[in-house]
DNA sequence: AATGAATGAGTCTTCATTCAT
DNA sequence: GATGAATGAAGACTCATTCAT
């Protein structure tokens, strides 16, 4: 059941085993729904070992964030390849994420929907990793401005905006990807490219769509 | 607390206390963090009282979330207004939804968070509503395709990805734009009219950003 | 078992059922071995009935310790009728608190032993009770003084230090009583009245016992 | 932490310092809420080997139970000088006990509180010591009364009540002087010697208190 | 002589849910 | 139409105790 039930292991390793039975569960079931008990049985231990290993399912839960975050930005991290330019890093590290996201959707549940519905001690860890995303996409913005030697006079909330919408829906389509069988990581970078760097492209030549002005019909 | 303890009133209205006092709790604790004694309390009611006009926790939940899936729809349907070129009725579209998510910010943690985070159930409820909207972008595409006597020669995977991509960086703007104090509906409106729609004409216009192709290196 | 199973009764019933049930526990087994769940069986109810009403094991103890020391002191206060001479007012008392505490052996433990064993939340709630008798002790005292036209010249600690051992040696004695078969509540009260009355008697006409000087061998 | 961690020291060594660390332990938190855990760590060596030595959490509280007895009788019995009055010898025993009292507080909260509160196999021993000083000051009593070449007439159960009462009465200062700054293990027996040696006196002269007869009003 | 690894059993506490009135 | 009274089931967490080395 699980992993198979192997005695007298050192403490590391079968720290790991637990942090993997708790990823899958807490990814399947949620934080809350989730249970000690099963999460023990599926690492194959006592539920004694998990406390004394990791204190608490508060603790569990974070170490499971923190473990899942580190990877995701390492996976991330390495796909990107130094050199090339800003659209070509983007694509390289899209197509890391959307990798990494669909061999590990229990990790990416816990990240992108459990921590962040579980109040602040939880969503204040996958903050500091999409602070982290946000940065790195927003640094390609500036670089592919100047690559283009032009100013895109872009206020910073504005970017922040745009950083946030871009990695909206590429967490958005990391979900769809792995909802939807026969979608490649690949596709899914393609689709998000294709979507994405025209608009930006625009902006920074200062062709922003024509924001009609306030009407009356707009309110609730 | 809450809703004013006025005895013997019609069911429907009760009913409705009820949903509100829900939306809220569920919004604010989430599924499982709230307490059906908590709710009760706020809608100034006694816990059998729900249970006879809401049957369970289960129940209760799914009646919030189809009111406030069908409130959501609702408002962004009357935001669009008929006739307008397709890009307009976009914009439309996504000001009544922003508008709408800062309004009811407990409805739209429902909607977002909480429903999707607990098994079939309730986020097959969401994800009904998502199609609906994810139908009406996919048509606004066509439509500018058709308007611009242009055949944009998109997949309808591609098309399908693309209108995913739109919701999901509007969902994450909503949040945005919730948690970040000063950005208005207009701005996050705008935001993603920039970003979004300029990528959309290349697109249309067969300019699709060149995929490079699949390196060794690609691997997690 | 303990109490006879009655279905549906006033909420105050219920409540002085459990307490009951709580005060034999609590007495017998101590405050940390007692379990809740044997708490609710004698007191013939569900687990979550005890915590519907009383909240915590720490509320509950609480409880009992407030109402056996009300039920003490009560017992001691109707006792004791005034006008009598102070001596004959201190024996009204010992009597009453003897014939009390031989009574109420579950609340007494739970008083004297239980309650000082566990920390200050509990100790508090019994010395407020220790300390009113010990204030009705040293009133009584400073009664007999005033009554034999004397002024005992004792010091305020020396005073606290004799009603100190005063009632030290009656809740000795109260537990001797308790634990010995045949010992009555009178025969409990007239030792301490042999006891204590003389020495206080020679106190306060100045004729101490002569203290000897500090040796070179008092040394542990 | 406690105990200097040294690897490899002979058994009874490392016995009295798990011991020291018990009685520690038992002393602050109670024998049930004390911990093995603590305790070992305290003692500054694995669970196992406390297992090892002592068998179990019950053999070694009775340990320490039978190790604090031990020293305080035989603190008491060093300090009492053969050969003075009868009443010297108490003040002598009494100077003892609040001495030793004083300096191990711990060791004192062991015997007074906690192994009376926790049932027979530990009461029992602290009664056997309890029985042993009480045999001391009933010697003493008698010894008082051939001295002054009197007959008491006192009943053996008398006898055994008054001297409950005088150990009950020390007890009681004990925890009193402890808890009170400032106040001396001399000044304690000073007190109690004023309180209980006149009292003694009048009775082994035939003086006793005048127990009033019973009356219609004593009852609960 | 000594310990890191491991657990069965039990504790307090809470929650969704239902009678009886 | 509405509720005070009550509970079965389960969950987080702890502890005394032992095995294998």
């Amino acid at each position: 059941m699980g992993a198979v039930k192997t005695k007298r292991m050192p403490r590391a390793v079968r720290e790991q085993q637990m942090l993997d039975a708790a990823v899958r569960i807490f990814g399947q079931r949620g934080y809350m729904a989730a249970s000690m008990d099963e999460i023990a049985e599926l690492a194959g231990v006592s539920k004694p070992l998990v406390y004394l290993y990791l204190n608490s399912k508060e603790d569990l839960f974070t170490a499971c964030i923190r473990r899942e975050a580190s990877a995701l930005t390492e996976a991330v991290r390495r796909g990107v390849r130094q050199g090339p330019s800003a659209d070509r890093q983007l694509w390289d590290g899209l197509l890391a994420f959307f990798t990494h996201t669909a061999r590990h959707p229990d990790g990416w549940s816990v990240l992108h929907l459990q921590a962040r519905t579980h109040g602040e001690p939880f969503a204040a860890e996958v903050t500091a990793m999409r602070e982290e995303i946000v940065a790195f996409v927003t640094e390609l913005i500036a670089v592919a401005a100047r690559d283009a030697h032009r100013d895109p006079h872009l206020p910073e909330r504005e970017v922040a905006g745009l950083a946030e919408a871009l990695v909206g829906a590429a967490e958005s389509l990391a979900a769809w990807a792995n909802a939807t069988p026969g979608v490649t990581a690949r596709q899914a970078a393609a689709t998000l490219m294709n979507f994405a760097w025209a608009g930006l492209g625009d902006l920074m030549e200062n062709r922003p769509w024509p924001v009609p002005p306030v009407s009356s019909a707009d309110g609730d």
